[in-house]
DNA sequence: ATAAGGCCCTGACCGC
DNA sequence: TGCGGTCAGGGCCTTA
């Protein structure tokens, strides 16, 4: 699933390919993926804009165009967005496609329909509770300790939760929690400073080596739920610790890895290590 | 304010 | 072989 790695993966190798084309065309074949402006508009107002700079901000893509409006893309669980040689047919999983001036065209693809697209002036109202970058020196150990202060529920779940840290989510969030030793589903409030430190600074790890070797793939045949725009995979996923590793042993004691659920969402740990 | 549960979707997988 | 039921999972919405 995209997290934050994959997703800059994805601004990083889509803006040499898109960068100064213009859009030539756009077609909607399911209209709940477009987020704003209605869908039925999504074409006229997307045609005859030019790709500029491109960002992240958390799992949020975004693509600038030369006009200053931004088309935002959130891949959510198995969102691509893949450019294409020009003869490309679109299959029953492409939702949008885009026709580009050198002929080529990108494509939307999601199988579960989960992904969203907004084309907007204003990127503010899309991003608004949205808590700190990872990277960004906001993200310090004492503004992490007042997010969690208080909160009763498990950390693994809280570091789901994109308005106290962005860009987290379940691969990274049990691989971070791996590293800082400390047990999912600890209420968050209980955390003291060293515990918040080994947290903030392990999922500042595991987000930056994530991203070195290109986001994480999982295996899923064709729920292959990762692929670089280009159709490759990544790599993080060689150096997964905990992620779907249960009844492996611990990398670190061999325990075996115990599978649980927190929130709703699958989480690994290792019952010896993490504290 | 916080926490928990449902919902959107589809394909994989399981048991019979 | 075929079929029905269950599950995963990010973000948003509703409920308590």
């Amino acid at each position: 699933m995209p997290e934050l790695p994959e997703v800059e993966t994805y601004v990083r190798e889509l803006e040499p390919e898109l960068r100064g084309r213009t859009i030539t065309g756009a077609a909607v074949t399911w209209p709940r993926t477009i987020a704003a402006p209605h869908a039925d508009a999504f074409p006229a107002m997307a045609t005859g804009q030019c790709f500029a700079r491109f960002h992240r901000r958390g799992k949020y893509m975004l693509l600038g165009m030369e006009s200053g409006d931004t088309l935002i893309v959130h891949l959510r669980m198995t969102g691509k967005l893949q450019v294409k040689p020009g003869d490309a047919e679109a299959d029953r999983h492409t939702h949008v496609r885009f026709g580009l001036d050198d002929g080529r065209q990108l494509h939307f693809h999601d199988t579960r329909k989960f992904g969203r697209i907004w084309l907007v002036a204003d990127t503010q109202p899309v991003l608004a509770k949205l808590g700190p970058e990872p990277f960004a020196d906001e993200f310090s150990v004492a503004e992490l300790g007042k997010r969690l202060a208080g909160r009763r529920a498990a950390v693994k779940g809280l570091l789901l939760d994109q308005s106290i840290v962005a860009g987290v989510g379940n691969i990274y969030a049990d691989e971070a929690l791996f590293l800082a030793q400390i047990a999912p589903q600890r209420p968050g409030g209980d955390l003291n400073e060293a515990e918040l430190r080994a947290v903030r600074d392990s999922v500042r790890q595991v987000l930056g080596r994530a991203i070195e070797l290109r986001g994480s793939s999982l295996g899923d045949s064709a729920l292959q739920n990762y692929l670089r725009p280009g159709g490759e995979q990544g790599g993080f996923q060689l150096e997964h610790n905990v992620f779907r590793r249960t009844g492996e042993p611990c990398p670190v004691c061999g325990t075996p890895i115990r599978r649980i659920v927190i929130a709703q969402r699958s989480t690994h740990y290792c019952p010896h290590c993490q504290k």
